[in-house]
This record gives C-alpha cells, sequence and structure tokens, in this order.
DNA sequence: TCGGACACGTGATTC
DNA sequence: TGAATCACGTGTCCG
C-alpha cells in the first residue's frame, strides 16, 4: 500500500465532493513559502495558479491509475510502475485468448455449417466475424479499425517437401497488419518463414508453412475461410 | 508529442550511455544550495543520490506509460492521463468481448458435443466464465505471452530525402509480431515502406518512414525508447 | 543507515 | 496571456 495511503489521505478529500471547494487551508504556506506576495484582493498570485493546477493533475492521473488498478486482476504490488506492467501484461494476454477463441468459433462454424438451424430465440446469433476481430465497437472515432479491409489476392498451394505457400494481397488498413499477424499467429501454424511487405496502398503477405500431406487440404481450407471472414464481404475476392 | 520531446532529451544521457557518469555538473548548485556539503572524496553526496535514484524511477515509469500506450490501439491524446484512461477503456473492451465469445463457444458445444475429436492440439478449454473475469492468473498455458522479446539489433538511421530507415532484429517470441505492428501502427508515422519477415528463431523488420529534417531526431529518439521498452529489461541491446 | 516510493512546489514549454 | 502538461529536485516516510 505504501503510497495509497496517502493518495488515500488526499482522496480524502476529493472523491466525495464533486470539487474541492475552498483549499485554501489546504494550500497551507510552507513555512511561510507564499504568504508574503499578494496582499490581498486577487488572491490568485498566478503562481498558487499554477500549485493548484498541479495538485489536480497529479490527483486525476492517480485516480485513472487507481481505476487501472481495479480492471486489472491480479495486481501483485501495488507499485505504481508495477501497475502499468502488469496492466501490459493483462492487455496482452486478453488479445491472445480473445484471438484464440474467436479462431475457434470459426473453425467449429467451418465444421457444422447446419448450426444454423438451431432454435432461433436464445441465438446471440453467430456474430459476423469480421465485425469480431475488428471490433473494440462502438466505436465512433474508430472507423478506421471496422473500415473493410478489401482482398485483392489470395493464394494457397502446396509445394512439395511438406510445405504449404500462402501469398496474399489486401488493401492496406489502419490496424490491417495487426489483424493479419494475430490471425496466423493464433492458428498454431508451423511457419517456416513469413514476411509482411507494406506499401502505400496495398498490403503483400507471404509465408511458408510446414505441413505434411495429410494436413495441407484441411489447412487450405482453414486458412480461405479465416482470410474471407477477415476481409471485406464485398471484396471482389470473397464474392 | 509535447512531452516525449522532453523525454528525449532526458533519454539522451541515458541510452547512449550505459549510465550517465559524473552527474556532479548536471546537479548543479541552485544559488548555492547543496555546494557546501561533502568537500570531495565521497562523491556521492547522499543528496545526489537521491536525485538520481528518482531520476531512474522517473525513467522507468515513462518507459512503461510508453509501453502502454504502444498495446493499446486508437490512442488519441498522448496525455498522460489519456493514456490510462483508453487502456482502462479498451481493457473493458476486451474483457465484454472474450466474455461474448466464450459463452458462444459453449453453446456451439453444448450443441456439437462431438466437436471434441480434436483433443490434442493446443485447444485451450473454454473457461469457465465466472472464472473470466477474475482470473487470468499465473497463467500455466499462457507463458508466452509474458515470455520477453530479445532486442539484438536496432538502428534508426537518417537518410536523406526526408527519410529516416529503421532497422530492427529481435527474437521471435508469441506475440511479438502483433506487438510490433501495434506499435509502429500507434506512431501515426507516414511509412513509406514496411517490411517484417519471420524466420525461425528471429525477426526482422525495416521500415522506411518520411521525416523531414527537423523531426528525425525527434522520431529516432522515440522509437528507441519505445522499442526499449517494450524489449527484455535483460536484453543484450537494453542494457 | 541506506534505498525505494511517494507527493509536493517550481520553472519551462507549448498551444 | 492563460491554461495545461511536463520534468525536475526536494523532503519524508517506511522497510
Amino acid at each position: 500500500m505504501l503510497w495509497m495511503e496517502n493518495v488515500g489521505d488526499e482522496y480524502k478529500n476529493y472523491l466525495q465532493t464533486p470539487y474541492f471547494l475552498e483549499n485554501q487551508e489546504y494550500s497551507w504556506t510552507i513555512d511561510g513559502y507564499y504568504d508574503s506576495s499578494s496582499p490581498e484582493g486577487a488572491p490568485s498570485s498566478s503562481a498558487s495558479k499554477n500549485i493548484v493546477s498541479e495538485r489536480n493533475r497529479r490527483k486525476q492521473l492517480n485516480q485513472r491509475l487507481f481505476a487501472l488498478r481495479a480492471v486489472v486482476p491480479n495486481i501483485t504490488k501495488m507499485d505504481k510502475a508495477s501497475i502499468i506492467k502488469d496492466a501490459i501484461d493483462y492487455i496482452q494476454q486478453l488479445q491472445e485468448e480473445l484471438a484464440k477463441t474467436q479462431t475457434e468459433i470459426m473453425e467449429m462454424e467451418s465444421n457444422n455449417p447446419e448450426t444454423e438451424e438451431q432454435p432461433p430465440p436464445p441465438l446471440p446469433l453467430p456474430l459476423p466475424l469480421p465485425l469480431l476481430l475488428g471490433s473494440h465497437n462502438a466505436n465512433v472515432f474508430n472507423s478506421t479499425t471496422s473500415s473493410p479491409i478489401q482482398l485483392l489476392q489470395l493464394k494457397v498451394m502446396p509445394m512439395g517437401d511438406n510445405t504449404l505457400l500462402v501469398s496474399l494481397t489486401c488493401t492496406k488498413r489502419a490496424g490491417a497488419m495487426v489483424r493479419l499477424c494475430q490471425l496466423f499467429e493464433s492458428f498454431n501454424l508451423k511457419i517456416i518463414t513469413a514476411n509482411i511487405t507494406a506499401l502505400p496502398g496495398t498490403l503483400l503477405n507471404t509465408l511458408f508453412i510446414e505441413a505434411d500431406e495429410k494436413e495441407k487440404d484441411g489447412l487450405k481450407m482453414q486458412i480461405e475461410t479465416a482470410i474471407a471472414a477477415l476481409m471485406d464481404p464485398q471484396s471482389p475476392m470473397t464474392s
């Protein structure tokens, strides 16, 4: 806890009241640092304005940090830096798990296309996948993320020597590279070599995957469907 | 950017030299505050020890904050408080989506119990939902996420024609590519061309960035610190 | 006693 | 100017 106690002391005055009123007693003079100036009248000595401003800034920053700590489970140390670090790790865990579960859903859907004729009522409606991966939804500002990626070209070719060549071209959108990387990483493929090149307008992607003869067809299908799901439904390729 | 420039100024003294030596000139006497004590001999004036300590603490905290910003997409304002706030919102979005997808998986599985024909693959076993929000603790399976990325080589070189060349080599870890992409996308750089190549053990990254002469130094510093923050602290490069 | 973690007041900078 | 943000040095508390 250490510093939180002090923070608590600080918040005791703030959190309960929307705004702290009259903190003039709070800005007590340290050994008469500032008692001299400003005989009175205009109490804002313009220097102590900065003081209170800075105080509020620190307060807000600590509040936010506190809120962050509340959202992240398993905070080990209450250290400021540790809180941020734990948050980072946690975010990465969430991202990874999300990618995993989503690809899992995709696999299940592709394996059981008949799942659509189930009882309509409960059915939360198998979300359109592109929306899922790209989401962080309710994005007013985030139209970039949800802006569709257009698939320009996709080839998945067996190559002999137990390798599969994937060649992909698509339009470049904000977050496109991230989504592509997440997609392929979530596959848990044996990637021999992967290469992504971003040109001004487009994204080129080439990867060599290790797969024995039996796996190839399955993998090919899997990749194609996953990519198709990630891309714009109106894309020239997916139509 | 605002405050990052100052950070750059701060790092100018750190990143290039393992430790800044002889900061006695740096701890210049403010109107002769501390000039009196410690004639010499023991250079650690015990007061300036605190100064350097505090400096490092601030540095680390900013690094962490920067790393946090790298993990969260769609950072709007570079404000410290805003970074934390965006991170909080993002975490809540992730938690929500994860809960959705996992319940979806559970429903699908309960409807199609035969989908278990794939026990051998990773299949992380859909967690019981209540465990979801609270947990993510001590991930047995997820040691990959926390496995550190080691920075093997980093060069940021001005190139004339208003371009900056970034050449990066690091060890390949799960999520490494995703994190790298997020990092660079979050910069909002004018990327002329980017290229990521994944080899069995390592990750090669080359990008050309458009930046006029004035920006170059700032960008260079910014990138170096961001990368350093993303990488393993014990990495041979960051030491 | 030494070091780590913190809040504080201050000056600088930027818009 | 004026408000906002930051880094800095400092004193203090605690293990």
